[in-house]
DNA sequence: TTGAAAGCGCTACCAA
DNA sequence: TTGGTAGCGCTTTCAA
């Protein structure tokens, strides 16, 4: 409009590039440059449908941004439009175990995309932490919570409540008022103990986990689901609870292999028990899995592939787990604010086969029962 | 898009509006409660030094924003004070080692120390995320970057230079232009060799990684140095390089214990070798550490704890790594805006003594230097 | 097809 | 010991 000399703080004359600033470059700093309007080149940078700019002036506006690598302030946009593009998550305690970062990478790849990043605050279940943590996140208006637990287990309100949409991953709420989604633990307890029976195994030991865990009853219910499906009898004698480490697997395999039935198979509640009982069974002089088949859980990234023979083993959905949350976060809180019934999910554990099941011996060798191929 | 003809311009209020929108309280919510100005508010909740506000006041302020539950706009400080008091953390390959959550850990246990949060950013190796996420973090006004690798390695500039503090976690610019921590490979694969031949180990084979990693060759190195400084010789044909996985170290244990005058001891390029070693050791009928002694490298949560005997490893200082990339950062920025002369820092490897070591059967029975295989 | 201008919630400068 | 108020950089009506 006032046209003529530019009085602007006294035109500096363009020998050279003068700024010594180093300020980042703001929209306006491009709207100067081009010649335009911040309005204008919000529109362009934003791509905002509903209004028409040149074709011109949109490439004007483009070309500045980039020759000046001007990048949004997220601060003032987020100020401005309260949409931060960022869901907290809360940890337990990511060290402890080595799933930690599949929960991790499922939800960081639901979210980016969907265009959103992760706020990762890990509080070694340290309750303090939790708390502080989770303040900070409503400070920092993420737009969604996920708790994550590093094992299947019940949480009792992991922080104050926060009026965000939440979703509880590898753990529950014990009142069920949280969305939470977990692992079929009766399915994969159940799918276990039939890839047994179905190679013919009648005496299937399970070496479980310690008591009280959803991870030790729901697999134990599936093995009875899954021997009732087959007609086969219960022996107490076979089902064992432990620590849910190696020494327990390797002392429970001895328990079980002293037995004077002892079992043709094992099933392991965790790839951990199942490495015990490998040391066990070689100690034994027992092969596997020629004498002696063994399924493990938690398809552990490590163990299950390197032990020999590889182990056949369940897969835990942590990948899954965290990409359901990020995705029922995002769904929820466009459909209803997050704020509909709290659903409690349970994601499949899939069967890994590997080399560690085969037929019983007493098929092959004593021609018992119906002779089995091969 | 649907809507009444009269948006809110009039401030004529409907006569039935049922929900008014649950605004978060601002500070000027909290200042009209407590009846002082936004000022006082900012000044109390802050903790600002040199004001003095009397005590009545700063309760009834402290007071109503407890009662509001009064939580400050992240945004809104960052858009004026411009500290985000967030770290940016970049990754290559979350998922491919356990080691991930430990440099993540040490980081976040830094940064929450300071008061600083990470946000995350997994890329996958995928350069597209690589670059997106570093753009991202600018947005959102990081005050420095860390981008880590999971293992040891010569990167080439991991993003486009963004002019932010940067400091590289387990890998380095070739060109040695950004500041570095890694594990130092040298004195860990000394200091494992050395364990050898205190014990009194003459002949100590090296079941190495593959070639050209700087954690192969840095643990050559120091093998190399802990062999002369015991006066031992070096017998190329105890030298082997693998894959790095159990597999190779099965193969390569059978390698040297075929050979005519085979190992006592075997020093192990990672755990996973170790692992293989075991297995190889124990089809041979060798008992560990009985008739040969095994170190690893990498003190694997997993692998090293359980092996049956434990494993006497070195430690990767994973966590320390993380610690020392967000400590330096802060520091770093504090004093010279991070633009200080580029650092690349090592970090020891601790050894861990656990039970595969122990003096070569040689001595004990025998009393000869040199053993046939039993 | 483009621009002016009003804030979003907070801090910090300057007054009182 | 307190308060008024000007922006931080952006989006978004509404007007031109």
């Amino acid at each position: 409009m006032s046209g003529g000399a530019d009085p602007e703080s006294g035109a500096i004359p363009t020998t050279s590039e003068p700024p010594p600033p180093r300020r980042r470059p703001t929209i306006a700093d491009v709207a100067r440059a081009a010649s335009v309007s911040p309005t204008t080149v919000s529109f362009v940078l934003n791509d905002v449908v509903g209004v028409s700019i040149s074709d011109g002036t949109r490439r004007r506006v483009r070309h500045e941004a980039d020759r000046l690598d001007y990048r949004p302030n997220a601060a003032a946009r987020l100020l401005r439009t309260s949409r931060s593009d960022t869901i907290g998550f809360i940890t337990d305690e990511i060290a402890s175990t080595p799933f930690a970062v599949d929960i991790i990478r499922g939800a960081q790849d639901a979210a980016w995309a969907h265009g959103k990043v992760l706020m990762i605050v890990n509080t070694e279940a340290n309750p303090n932490i939790k708390e502080r943590a989770a303040a900070l996140m409503v400070e920092r208006q993420v737009e969604g919570l996920i708790y994550a637990a590093m094992f299947h287990q019940e949480v009792t309100t992991p922080f104050p409540t926060v009026d965000l949409p939440t979703v509880l991953v590898d753990c529950y709420a014990a009142d069920r008022s949280i969305t939470s989604v977990v692992p079929d633990e009766v399915g994969g307890g159940r799918e276990a103990t039939r890839v047994l029976t179905t190679h013919g195994h009648r005496r299937i030991a399970l070496l479980n986990l310690h008591r009280g865990m959803p991870a030790t009853e729901g697999r134990l219910h599936g093995y009875h689901l899954a021997l009732a499906e087959a007609g086969l009898p219960l022996d107490d004698a076979l089902v064992r609870f432990g620590n849910n480490g190696a020494d327990s697997g390797y002392h429970l395999t001895r328990q079980v292999m002293m037995l004077p039935d002892p079992p043709t198979a094992l099933f392991c509640g965790n790839d951990r028990t199942a490495m015990g009982a490998y040391d066990a069974l070689k100690e034994l002089g027992c092969r596997i899995p020629n004498d002696v088949s063994v399924v493990g859980f938690d398809n552990h990234q490590l163990i299950a592939r390197y032990l020999r023979p590889a182990l056949t083993t369940m897969t835990l959905p942590h990948y899954e787990m965290g990409q359901w949350a990020v995705r029922h976060l995002l769904v929820g809180a466009a459909e209803d604010g997050g704020l509909g019934a709290p659903v409690q999910h349970q994601l499949p554990c899939p069967l890994v086969e590997r080399q560690s099941v085969a037929p019983p011996i007493t098929d092959l060798a004593l021609g018992r029962h119906r002779a089995a191929p091969n």
